[in-house]
DNA sequence: CAGCTTGCGATTGTGTCCAATCGTCAGTAG
DNA sequence: CTACTGACGATTGGACACAATCGCAAGCTG
């Protein structure tokens, strides 16, 4: 399998090493960008939260203009809002955007995997499975969410398209402060529901159908967003 | 009408002008980057060029440090390719990338336009018309494709969602450049599909009917995407 | 002559200093 | 007491100087 654990737009040539830790060699710029997303998308930085400039350069011990161009770098990836001579936040969605958010996600998550089966290959199917069966045994809410992220992105692995990809992904990390909060409150059934449709998914990729593949992703990630905008609490 | 011209991301505060030229106004890095955009998406400079960051620096009258925050930004817009210690270059999209591109449009342009149909004006749709008659009337490629791009975008005045409209506008702006070569040779029975299809849209918005102005919108799209396939000369 | 090495020039990456701007909080007038 | 105003501190934006790295070409070696 390719890359699993490809949360954060990784330019060619670094691998991303499985840790949650930014990369540590490259380009300063590079690294504290990823150094950002992942904290912001472990939700060490929550929204809203105030980016001094001074502070991240210092505890990454560099100086600001990196730091600066990470900022310009996270931004785009809409994880951070930058406002001129007033500074940049943590980026927080309001309903409306995390609503559009998830109905784009349902149009080219789909696209992803099915270009993805072109490709991808029985090894690829096994740990998948071995994927869900760790999504089905975890009963800790941060590592749901991360292994359900994980598996997710897993069925991409066929997907050679780095902008297809790096789109799929942003979405995947401007909603990911949502299902972080949603996995704290999620109940049995919901996740007996979640197992259920992952495993229809599962056996799509296996036959290598694109149309039920499609169909039941697409499904998948409305009943999602339903649910998600059923918890009215989880919007401030 | 709101923001028919909104070709490059602006951010929210300053509008975008009618003009060409990138806005005066703002910070240098803002500004910068809606140079280079602009300058990309006209073909002035040409997919591969390489940029200099003190030539851009000197031509602006700036210094490299704004020139350095405004490519990581247009990085992240798809449109240059920045190499550590050996530049950006003007983003090249090969035949894979193009032909992505354009299905990811097929599924994101449609949503933006659903959304767009819920709040669309009757104003909106007559300046829609009077921009179509334009697309018509035009013999010149160059202004064919502002136009045609003016036009799309204009559909998607009733969408509010800034990610949406930044991803659709992004996608746009990455395959602007075989719109533009294609322009050039395009016939007149290419010219009155083209035509037709618009037509077809105006009246399903006019309608607001969300069906078909999706069906006749990634129609429209799909055929001009297996049309500049049919044109091999154009991917190098 | 081919292939490798090395050194130089060009260009990018980073640190430090100064200028520009914004938010806040006194202070004052109404 | 409220609303406005102005000045100050904090923070970001920009310019310059220097270090790090890469690409290429000249030169050496077999």
């Amino acid at each position: 399998m390719r890359h699993p654990e490809a949360m954060n737009d990784q330019q060619p040539g670094q691998d991303a090493t499985d840790s949650l830790e930014p990369a540590k060699a490259g380009v300063s710029s590079r690294r504290i960008a990823d150094y950002l997303r992942t904290a912001i998308l472990n939700g060490e930085l929550a929204p809203g939260t105030r980016l001094r400039q001074e502070e991240i350069a210092e505890r990454l011990g560099s100086s600001r203009i990196p730091v600066r161009e990470a900022l310009r770098m996270v931004e785009a990836d809409g994880l951070v809002t930058v406002k001129s001579y007033s500074g940049a936040r943590v980026a927080k969605l309001d309903f409306n955007e995390f609503d559009t958010a998830y109905r784009i996600r349902e149009r080219i998550d789909p696209l992803a995997l099915t270009l993805s089966l072109q490709e991808i290959t029985d090894e690829d199917v096994a740990r998948l499975e071995a994927l869900q069966t760790e999504v089905e045994e975890t009963t800790s809410p941060d590592r749901f969410v991360a292994l359900d992220r994980q598996f997710h992105l897993a069925t991409y692995t066929g997907c050679t398209d780095k902008q297809l990809l790096a789109t799929v992904t942003r979405f995947w990390n401007t909603t990911q402060h949502y299902r972080r909060a949603y996995a704290q409150l999620i109940d049995d059934r919901g996740r007996s529901i979640i197992t259920y449709e992952h495993r229809l998914l599962i056996d799509a990729i296996h036959r290598r159908d694109p149309v039920d593949a499609e169909r039941f992703l697409s499904g998948h990630i409305r009943r999602t967003r339903i649910t998600l905008a059923e918890h009215p609490e989880l919007f401030d």
